[in-house]
DNA sequence: CCGCGCCTGTGACGGCGCTCACCGACGCGA
DNA sequence: TCGCGTCGGTGAGCGCCGTCACAGGCGCGG
């Protein structure tokens, strides 16, 4: 697929028209990161914005003692690095390929340029970090509110929505869930088990269904 | 002070020439809130943004049984409500007055007007929209990698950030402190109490000092 | 000037969830 | 085919911190 192709695929970009969609294209460089290699890092101050073309990536912040904590996995057709080329503050976390990744870069002159010849892509932008917003400020709200059980419950439906919202298709080990609600392996690990138990989910070589999305709901907004 | 004149004192409009900041005058109304008045729900479908003109305001989240998050506390000139504006979702959490506030009102297709036709405005909107996500992820990471006393200590040095670096003047019971990091009353009460006995903050009526800044700040990194 | 509400301080107790330790299963590359 | 790494499962112990209970101080309005 041409790169003019894939970007017209991706919200950010798709409302442009065909002229401004080539100028995009050409300005764009595509990069090559193996699986567990560090595209960018905390405090670097950064100048380029990333677009997933193959493979996915994980957003980290990283404790003193080398714990991760996962804000986000991105995959084909999302984007990263914007926040940088806005504000000009240093990469406010890691993002490490997850697997090997194919990512567009983009510098920063070519992208403010970009947005300031085309109004469309500032609202996108807009929208995108409105959406991310939303999503972290939920997220603030279910680490404080709920219990570990009741934060897997909302993650699984948050995902599941992604889909048909009745099934879970990802790559995605106790592990990963664990460092994304803020947990531990073996609690998540347990707590998956009684999901399971109580025929609320029901788990197959990678995937997840949802098979009581009432129960879940109900779950994920209780008070312990 | 007229309106416009305050308007020129906000960066979202600061950069915006006289004639701009006049149209966005007109189409201004004022709006009263008496102490404790909720301004608008979470999950109401909004069509405002809003200026703290005189008073102060809570952004918060509250949970089945009651209980309250604090996401954000926001003094004269700053502003909410965007989020519902840009991207037609609804609102995203409650906002109450906390002190008889007066309060700007704007309408959204007065806004997106003025958004369309200045992109200086979008560029403005884009950096405090990035810098309210910097905010979140990082509130996210001190909630899963910090202890109470730890997310106290980053707390505190954010708010004396905002003055001279040594000083916090804000009203700040420990309750509220409690609701912003996620903790109960009584541990943010004994957390303080350590940092008074060890010389790191002092407490006197309306204010709080950093004594040990170096203290702190190696508190809100280290792991437990 | 008294009473009531809000704030802070402190002890006791219990539970959620983290840590540590160890097992078996699975999948992939040599 | 045989490791070896990653993953899931489970038990034991314990510590941070939430909850409950209560007490004293301060400020404000009647």
């Amino acid at each position: 697929m041409q790169t003019i192709d894939f970007l017209a695929t991706i919200p950010l970009f798709s409302r442009l028209e065909e002229g401004e969609l080539a100028r995009f294209a050409e300005v764009t460089r595509e990069k090559h990161y193996p699986k567990g290699s560090v595209i960018l890092f905390e405090d670097d101050p950064g100048d380029s914005l990333y677009v997933v073309r193959e493979g996915r990536v994980k957003v980290v912040l990283v404790g003193e003692d080398g714990r991760e904590v996962i804000l986000g996995m991105l995959g084909v057709g999302e984007h990263f690095g914007e926040l940088s080329l806005i504000d000009d503050q240093p990469r406010s976390a890691h993002v490490i390929a997850i697997e090997d990744a194919l990512l567009l870069v983009l510098r920063r002159d070519d992208f403010r340029r970009r947005v300031d010849a085309s109004p469309q892509i500032a609202w996108s932008l807009l929208i995108e970090l409105s959406r991310r917003l939303r999503r972290a400020d939920g997220k603030i709200g279910g680490l404080v509110l709920l219990d570990v059980p009741g934060r897997i419950a909302r993650l699984l439906l948050d995902f599941a929505e992604e889909n048909d919202g009745t099934k879970i298709e990802k790559p995605l080990t106790h592990q990963t869930i664990a460092q994304m609600i803020g947990a531990s392996r073996e609690t998540v690990s347990r707590a998956m088990r009684e999901f399971q138990d109580d025929g609320w989910i029901s788990v197959e070589r990678r995937a997840i269904s949802i098979a009581n999305r009432a129960a879940l709901e109900q779950r994920s907004q209780a008070r312990v």
